[in-house]
DNA sequence: GCATTTTGTAACCGGGCCGAATAAAATCAG
DNA sequence: CTGATTTTATTCGGCCCGGTTACAAAATGC
């Protein structure tokens, strides 16, 4: 019914292995794909006339096994780039990052105007995104955008932090349009995009459905990544799961949501501090709690155990492989693990499943998982980004 | 990476078209796959000889447009079937569906011996299957099994219903090497059956992502099925989502677990009837409150708005497009209507996007998924079924 | 009867992958 | 040093699947 969708082909396949995994030898990615020699042995006579990779000699003689040595494939230097968006509040924060999963440059960032139409907003994106991608010399694959709200299919609703909040903005679509033919444009929900990157990357490496949770200083996100080959997580309200049904409105439309206990506002609360709405607050909280501070270890162990009450009954329900706790407030979970799994410890399914808490392991879960969207855009069709005047006649000699 | 799946073919997706949508003309089966006319014409050629489908002539002259008359493609009367099953407390419960949908000859059922070893459970499933779809005539195309407990890519845990609580069953191996060559073997997770069945052809139609939660007597189970062509969805235990922090002890560890408060036992109880286990009671119950009997009607209004609440919850988190009540006690979704949406029109999540509770239009969700399930199997390989090697033995006459 | 419209069919093409045979480049054994 | 062995790469033919094109078939409308 719904199956417009194109496979990678061996090229692709092979291109997001390497994206994947790092250098290679044919032969692994032969095994690793499964498929004949002579379809790897093409693909890399494909991928080297594009440019994309290059063969570079084998090991010395002598440091391999017997038989006939087999070169490295690398990413090329100068291989294509995607650049990686996550829009918060306030700013966007761009990277650009290259084949291989390598960033590029410095971080990049641009003001975002809540007032400003939508369109305005993504006009500036692409066109930030085009001279980062300029700067960085490759040819551009793709644009992702990681963002918060609710992202379908690349349509964004109630981005409160965007100000779209009238009607639902087709960013995807509004961006593409932006943007240079043959460059992809893809939005989605921040917290998704961390869970594919801490599942590809990070703490749920090798792990089947990861259960993402994302505390932020205003807020608790999530998303859950089903098990298999799935595109795009489903991404959670999960800082508005009930946990006291009795507790404070939440602006939501419930009462006593998780969120309204351990953010990082919770935080600033529980520690006797100040909220002015800046970032730096709760980070310095934590560093005292680090540093041993009783009031603020205290303080960061009541959040942690209002977190692990959500975390436990989520788990419960949605019964996920990893749990992989990521934000701001991440470092809870090295500060106060006692508490952030006190309440785990009690579920069952959690006992029966061995459902482990991790914490997320990658600093920019949202901006390397947007980047793996861009590219896997790219590996279904890898000659688009790459102008339709190199020929892909192997033997064009005859 | 992970991509072994196979892809339905021309022929199986155009067998999958027929199934889900019924006879259909080549022509519109040409657009609706959006194939070449040539690639369908070779395509009704090969289910012809594969006796998969048989050509009915076009409607009589006159009644269509222009052109040449396009003839009907139907499923073969004698054309495959598959066995759905449940499998319940005490006994599994087994459906012959043919290709297109329709179940074949009576319900039958199996005790099922929670003592017994799963081998030994599983063998007379199979052995059971076999005999009805013997019974039904057609080749067999597959075994799909739901059931409860934790299943994850065939196997399952802490199936308490089954007694198989000790160590992981790989089910699915286990019952594949009960079946002769050529029957598919699928075992999924109950919930995430009736959400497939719901989506594709009861009160989710056309959705996007569907929650299904399924009320029973004892328990209260759900599955999640994302956005997308999702194959089986993410189950959940949503029962054990914590509506009362302060609740009584469930012996899933937690406390005040929704399924406390809102399945069949606690409508019972409400209504002050002994709970003997009997199913038929809560179904008393229910008609009775349909019938308008104050005691039983209240009852069924306080357990809706118990359910009410932890449905709204759910909904904040998963915010999915639409919500699907079924099991034994959807009643309750006519019953107390205003009870069980009360919360929902709270939640800004639910408001924002129109999320729908509608009631599961289907008497048998779980075997009409298990059977999708299993065909779905089938129309990756439509030939492994029919002798792989040459005819199969229906046609041994010649 | 003849043009028009729609559908079915046959022949050919090309991409993508497989498999077998062959060639290349190392190690190992004498 | 030479030849056997091992591992890898490449070449070539072939199959499968689907697309394209041209043509035939079967209805309607003049």
């Amino acid at each position: 019914m719904d199956r417009p969708v194109r496979r990678p082909t061996a090229v692709g396949r092979l291109l997001e292995l390497l994206h994947l995994r790092g250098p290679l030898t044919r032969a692994e990615a032969t095994t690793s794909l499964g498929l004949a020699r002579s379809v790897v042995g093409d693909a890399v006579a494909d991928l080297e006339e594009l440019r994309l990779i290059v063969v570079r000699q084998a090991a010395p003689t002598g440091t391999a096994g017997r038989g006939r040595p087999s070169p490295l494939l690398v990413p090329a230097p100068d291989g294509p780039v995607v650049v990686a968006a996550h829009v918060g509040v306030g700013t966007a924060r761009l990277r650009v990052v290259r084949l291989g999963g390598e960033f590029v440059g410095e971080l990049a960032s641009l003001p975002v105007d809540r007032a400003a139409p939508a369109e305005r907003t993504l006009t500036a994106l692409a066109a930030r995104a085009a001279e980062l991608a300029r700067e960085a010399g490759g040819p551009w694959a793709g644009l992702a955008v990681g963002t918060g709200g609710m992202v379908r299919h690349g349509v964004v609703r109630s981005a409160l932090h965007l100000g779209w909040t009238t009607e639902p903005v087709p960013a995807e679509e509004l961006l593409a349009r932006q943007l240079p033919p043959g460059v992809s444009a893809s939005v989605a929900h921040e917290c998704s995009l961390a869970a594919l990157a801490e599942r590809r990357r990070g703490a749920g490496r090798g792990a089947g459905s990861v259960l993402v949770l994302t505390c932020e200083h205003t807020g608790i996100g999530g998303a859950l990544l089903p098990d298999g080959p799935t595109a795009v997580g489903h991404a959670l309200e999960a800082g508005h799961l009930v946990v006291d049904d009795r507790g404070p409105q939440c602006p939501c439309g419930q009462r006593g949501c998780l969120e309204l206990f351990a953010d990082g506002r919770a935080l600033l609360r529980e520690a006797g501090v100040t909220d002015t709405g800046d970032a730096a607050l709760v980070q310095a909280v934590l560093g005292r709690a680090a540093r041993g501070e009783p009031g603020p270890l205290a303080a960061a162990r009541r959040v942690a155990e209002r977190l692990g009450i959500g975390a436990a009954s989520l788990v419960n329900v949605l019964d996920p492989d990893v749990v992989v706790l990521t934000g701001p407030l991440k470092a809870l979970a090295v500060l106060a693990r006692e508490q952030l799994e006190s309440r785990l410890a009690d579920s069952l399914v959690a006992r029966v499943n061995d459902t482990r808490l991790t914490v997320g392991e990658l600093s920019e879960p949202v901006l390397l998982g947007a980047a793996d969207l861009a590219f896997d855009v790219f590996f279904r069709a890898p000659s688009n980004a790459l102008g339709d005047t190199t020929r892909r006649t192997r033997t064009d000699a005859d």
